[in-house]
DNA sequence: GTAAGGCATCTGGATATCCGAATGATAGCC
DNA sequence: GGCTATCATTCGGATATCCAGATGCCTTAC
């Protein structure tokens, strides 16, 4: 093969991240997921993503705590999944990142193939 | 955030199916992405990208015990993250779903740029 | 200056998930 | 038939995550 053509390629795999090789990286990407993995956490993302809410109009939203409702848009913003914009006593939250609508879109595509797969999976314990 | 990049959110989110309206729904999208929320079920779907694994060729890989390693590759498959197709004793396990690879590298790449709040993301209880 | 509102953090209890080990079920080999 | 290998399921314990409520800090209004 060419010299070009290789660098394209090792330039083609560097581009795409796969599953870190290492447990450290492993765990982290898994943390990322995990912040997906809560439904009160993806209402926010799609209550934050239609427009600018503030901290009191997502727990009106959510219908939780303010606490609980605070620390999950604290989880969204430092995973990257959300922004915070920060004014006098408001915090105003929004999904800038493009990546998040496609994330959540192609889970919702998967899931929606395999609904009842996922609704069986209780991944260690299911019915008491 | 940029023009082009509203435009990307807007048309993804538009793209049918966003965050399910539901509370079931949303939960069965959060039950998804916590399948994709454990590193030892991220290292098995990512041996299992390479080439057709069997459950044994798993357990050594993950170095973990044979029935929690089944545990770990039937919940994948019942979420549809994994396909397995049986011979006589032998289940052997791959991914074929190329949403999956969508899916590991939007989160790896979203992974890289926020790598220190991810880490940092305790989600309620950090250090101990 | 004082009071009130908005947000973040801490505490303790309930639930979910992960783990190893033991047990059960099925297929191939002697 | 008997035996072993492969895979799935169950059991009890340890850890992580979620929740409501209370507390503290900062900003704005009076």
């Amino acid at each position: 093969m060419s010299a070009s053509a290789a660098a394209a390629l090792s330039a083609a795999m560097a581009r795409i991240p796969p599953v870190p090789a290492d447990p450290a990286g492993r765990e982290l990407l898994a943390r990322f997921y995990r912040a997906l993995g809560d439904p009160t956490r993806l209402a926010l993302l799609a209550f934050c993503a239609e427009s600018e809410r503030t901290g009191n109009e997502c727990v009106v939203h959510a219908g939780l705590s303010q606490g609980r409702v605070s620390a999950h848009l604290g989880c969204l913003v430092s995973c990257g999944l959300l922004e915070v914009r920060r004014a006098g006593r408001f915090a105003y939250y929004q999904v800038t990142d493009p990546r998040v609508a496609e994330l959540v879109g192609l889970g919702a595509s998967m899931v929606a193939d395999h609904a009842a797969g996922v609704a069986a999976c209780a991944r260690v314990a299911s019915a008491p």
